[in-house]
DNA sequence: GCAATCGTCAACCATTTGGTTGAATATGGG
DNA sequence: CCCATATTCAACCAAATGGTTGACGATTGC
């Protein structure tokens, strides 16, 4: 109960789905059926996992109608991401690495069974 | 099983505990029971979150004698840290907010009892 | 109005997690 | 050698996590 911001980023960051479904809402706001989609598990399982990624401010959820849009909220990130550069004081970060990190995630993540 | 890199990573770090542990490494090499002093649990449970941090990389372990030295390797947070700024493209992170971060976690992770 | 769609809730389940304790395994020193 | 120190192992436990299914409440559109 009552964990702090980190421990909510860092936990909902943990799980393969959750990051996938954040590198899906990078390129485009999303519904949560079309969020679910791509994903081999049932919309009540994906619908828990945007309930956990909108607990940690990773992502708004906003209702239009009977649609739920889903949208990043990086901001939240910034936390976390002081914190562990606090730790390595690195080098800057190049775009190319991120995309090829992405690229990785993406092939695999998405075919989850369980 | 055979969970991602980046798993481990934010698995380990969404602990308090074991962000708790990294913090007093930054300032120095320490032993297992030197780790789990200021901690009101086990040294067992100490023993098992250093284990996970060792895992992922986050620290390593040198057996000398019968004392096990634990030390940081902030190299196993680039990857992370290269995920989380691909999302936020922050501007640069200053170390103030950093030992803020740092103050207000030590200020209340040596107290949890479960 | 009524059926279809969108999404969550509730109950349930298996596995993992984070902790405990007590015994066991090094290792070091008088 | 024998005892203290340092750390892990093994068994156990409660609670959290990640998934399932089926029922349910809203909302839309024919």
């Amino acid at each position: 109960m009552s964990a702090s911001s980190l421990d909510l980023t860092f936990a909902a960051l943990a799980d393969p789905t959750r990051r996938a479904i954040l590198s899906m809402l990078l390129e485009d706001d999303m519904a949560v059926t079309d969020v679910a989609e791509p994903f081999e598990m049932s919309l009540a399982a994906i619908s828990k996992h945007l309930a956990i990624l909108a607990h940690a401010g990773l992502i708004a959820q906003e209702k239009r109608g009977r649609v739920k849009w889903c949208k990043l909220e990086p901001d939240a990130l910034r936390a976390a991401s002081v914190w562990m550069q606090g730790f390595g004081q690195f080098e800057p970060i190049h775009l190319d690495e991120f995309e090829a990190f992405l690229a990785r995630e993406l092939d695999g993540a998405d075919t989850q069974g369980g």
